[in-house]
RNA sequence: UCCUGAGUAGCUCAAUGGCAGAGCAUUCGGCUGUUAACCGAAGGGUUGUAGGUUCGAGUCCUACCUCAGGAGCCA
């Protein structure tokens, strides 16, 4: 699988053709559909960045090549040899005029391709998702995840903040809270996956100041919804000697940069995706300074809405946010709304308490327009040692397990703060998706662990 | 864990308790501008599994299995 190419061809990629107009290039890739006009044929090639229509009359190429292409079989792998044509029927503006084609690997007749462009349902495209990838709108997606997740790194890089990844294997619950995956490790112990980098980025930032994580996070629970993955990608900065105010604006400075690198790269993409100009402007409109609305006030807001029919169960003060109660909430904005001070009853024992009303935590919920609900979760941390002690009794937790935390509070403790972003939500959200199975190369979910 | 819904051809779906069907895909034939192309033909079935009711069950009943959506919990 060495062949010569073509000495006059230059080999391009289907994403840059428009700056090859005119000439003769050779691609690699796949053919991704076909159609024939009696002694017309019109095959679509696929390169992973992109597809492109070919045109070959019977009578303006080799009788074997004509006869090769027509009998080819879809996805079966090539390399195809074409001019490079400004076309105003095409919808990318281009098609190619084909004169040579090589075919790398013939897809057998017995086992054609399974994805066809028709539709399908959710249990044979997730049974054949390693297939699934090649269609245009999943490779679409994957390339948006890409700029998502460069870009979430790239901001902390660029703002002082310095790369720490917790440990993926963890000897206990760092919130106690949540569902874990068990592992036996070695002997007599048990190991869990981490279900949040959280205590360890606590500990990195008061060596470093500013620090961030990024990586795989696991939970066990036995959720089956739009929102939830098993096996999910999570970024969490954690900044020290800085506290809620601070954090808030680094929630809608970080969000509206993510946003911006997206719509600069990949508005095509989108649109391939699924939205329009008017669901691209509402990315637009994606810019800090964020709303802010405390958890009293949300809580009043969802009382009104109910009394006029808008939500169908009354919010109970102190209760958290339900999903229906979120939709409602983040559809009275027109860009993320950051939701803080929610009471400390009812959030994680390492928040601090806001000291003009203890009951309040100072911590904050962001949550996505166009009712994707929830993305980021932060806080505030305890910093006093005795008020920490306090709390993880109260929550029942073993305290030997949390001495080393503890130690943080011991040594020089400082006001600090910092939140988790789940980045398939995101992706979900920017890309306007039904499920975030579709924002990950392989999703992990209750059901499902193959392929 | 709970609630709701769905399992019929490779795929997406039809079928008053009364002969198992269509579109797409596949194979064959036709068509020089198709955009999920179109036109014609052929092949393709243990109706999720196990019981039950009935003269007769894809359809009704029971249990189980699988999947999906939602709740709770969360990012």
């Amino acid at each position: 699988m060495n062949p010569v190419l073509p000495s006059t061809a230059v080999i391009a990629t289907i994403a840059t053709l428009a700056a090859h107009e005119g000439q003769t290039v050779t691609l690699a890739g796949w053919l991704y559909n076909l159609r024939a006009s009696g002694k017309l044929l019109f095959p679509i090639f696929r390169d992973g960045t992109g597809t492109i229509q070919g045109i070959v009359p019977k009578a303006a190429v080799p009788e074997q090549l004509f006869e090769e292409l027509k009998n080819l079989t879809l996805e079966s792998s090539l390399r195809v040899t074409g001019r490079v044509r400004a076309d105003a029927r095409a919808p990318s503006g281009f098609e190619l005029d084909v004169e040579g084609l090589e075919v790398l690997e013939r897809v057998p007749d017995e086992t054609p391709f399974p994805i066809t462009l028709k539709e399908h349902g959710v249990d044979f495209l997730m049974e054949h998702r390693h297939l699934w990838l090649r269609t245009p709108r999943q490779s679409a997606i994957l390339r948006v995840r890409a700029t998502i997740m460069r870009a979430a790194a790239e901001y902390f890089d660029d703002h002082g903040f310095v790369r720490t990844d917790p440990p993926i294997l963890t000897p206990n619950a760092c919130e106690g809270t949540s569902e874990l995956f068990e592992m036996d490790y070695f002997d007599e112990d048990k190991a869990y996956l981490t279900q949040s980098g959280q205590l360890y980025v606590e500990a990195t930032a008061l060596a470093l100041g500013k620090v961030y994580s990024f990586g795989p996070t696991f939970r066990a629970e036995k959720s089956k919804t739009r929102r939830h993955l098993t096996e999910f990608w999570m970024v969490e900065p954690e900044m020290a000697f800085a506290g809620l105010p601070e954090l808030l604006e680094l929630c809608e400075h970080y969000l509206s940069f993510i946003v911006a690198k997206v719509l600069k790269k990949h508005r095509g993409d989108l649109k391939l995706i699924g939205r329009d100009e008017a669901s691209l402007a509402l990315l637009e409109q994606v810019q800090a300074p964020f709303p802010r609305v405390s958890y009293d006030e949300a809580h009043q807001m969802l009382v009104d809405a109910h009394a006029k029919g808008l939500v169908e169960t009354l919010h109970r003060e102190g209760d958290d946010f339900g999903s229906p109660d979120e939709t409602y909430l983040s559809s009275q904005f027109d860009r993320p709304v950051m939701i803080h001070r929610y009471p400390s009853a009812i959030k994680a024992f390492y928040m601090q308490p806001d000291p003009e009303n203890p009951a309040r935590a100072l911590c904050v919920d962001v949550l996505a327009p166009e009712g994707y609900g929830e993305i980021i979760g932060g806080s505030q941390r305890v910093d006093d040692y005795d008020l920490l002690k306090k709390r993880i009794e109260e929550h029942g937790l073993p305290l030997a397990a949390f001495q080393w935390y503890l130690d943080l509070r011991r040594y020089g403790s400082v006001p600090h703060c910092g939140f988790g972003m789940g980045i398939e939500r995101v992706v979900a959200w920017i890309c306007k998706l039904e499920h975030v199975r579709e924002t990950i190369p392989f999703a992990r979910t209750l059901n499902r662990i193959y392929p």
